[in-house]
DNA sequence: GGGTTTGTTGAATGATCATTCAAGTATATA
DNA sequence: TATATACTTGAATGATCATTCAACAAACCC
């Protein structure tokens, strides 16, 4: 009976994340949105809800992939090699919008608001955060790492050490695969005791 | 002939630095401003010309005040105690409004929209870059860090340490004065060779 | 103390914001 | 092919945005 609607959602979330990642929150309009989705205000809404919904998808989105991209450098490089591997590819990585990340953005533009969505991004840190920590454990078992610290300290200073590198790599005038390099050296220079 | 203005210049600037720096630029409306600041929109423009003149004033601030922040620690602590000092005290200092960096803010918030804004603040960046920087290289002169690697990519990799911190130390839910306290660590035990 | 100059006030401006909704359109079933 | 059921369209909404400006008030010089 009804009519089928014309548009891939899943495009579209991809779409929204491209956008709202670069422009940010605020910086990103319905008009952008509607320009960018090819969605006319009813349709937008009728297909996502509001803006703040859609933005959210687009967070959950953006978490899924990350992981997915991390779950490959796992198969591909072992647990310690997917982390090195990992600082190297999110500034390398060409088919990114932006460099810094997302989270980071909407921390940052967000907290200061009490907006329920830099919550939704500090939800997310902490998964980022314990999705590391299992890696650094397993890198430890594998003895590719000591015990001298608690996997869950190693992955605080790696998620904190890979935030810096994105925003470093945002400026734009520094090399930040080299940052990404000497972080990863770090990880074997500092961490492992043979 | 003239009456004279019945603000401080000098305070409502501070105070506008902390409303920007917790809200962001977005985030801050005129009425914010005008709420916070005690002033009518016409004694506002006569005296900053327009949100974004304040708002680039502010940085300014905001650069200067660390610097002098820094130089004092330099004075108490030397070139290599004032960078490990620095770290703990952009996240305990609780005068602070914000724990992230208020250059940092304004990269990931404005840098998508080519905002003028967010080149200013990537010009303060390479500011505080360079005077890393020259602290490092007085650390090596006085013996404090081994010359193995350049003080520019100390200073590199240690603002950008320094800005990860302050993502984190954003979360809220995690121990920064910890996390700043290894970074410290860092600087001794990695780059010290006797 | 009058006149001039400057600060202050707050209403008005036009733009843009996210969102709503009624009318129109296309499709799939019957 | 008729009808029901969604999707699509775009104008309208009311709020809020940064900014302007004309009227008003205060302070300083002569």
């Amino acid at each position: 009976m009804p009519r089928t609607a014309s548009f891939d959602r899943n495009a579209l979330i991809a779409k929204a994340r491209e956008i709202f990642w670069q422009k940010g929150w605020a910086g990103t309009s319905m008009k952008d949105l509607e320009r960018g989705l090819g969605l006319h205000p009813g349709s937008f809404y009728a297909a996502f809800g509001s803006k703040d919904a859609l933005y959210e998808l687009t967070l959950d989105r953006y978490v899924e992939e990350g992981q997915a991209r991390l779950d490959q450098l796992v198969q591909t490089h072992g647990a310690l090699g997917a982390l090195k591997a990992y600082l190297r590819s999110v500034v390398e990585d060409s088919a990114m919008p932006v460099r810094a990340c997302m989270l980071s953005k909407t921390l940052l533009e967000l907290s200061g608001q009490d907006n329920q969505l830099a919550s939704r991004a500090k939800q997310h840190m902490a998964t980022m955060e314990a999705r590391f920590a299992s890696l650094f454990a397993q890198a430890q078992d594998e003895g590719d790492i000591d015990k001298g610290m608690s996997a869950e300290k190693r992955a605080r200073r790696f998620q904190s050490d890979l935030m810096g590198l994105r925003v470093s790599a945002e400026r734009g005038d520094i090399d930040a695969l080299e940052l990404a390099d000497e972080i990863a050296a770090d990880l074997d220079r500092n961490h492992f005791k043979s």
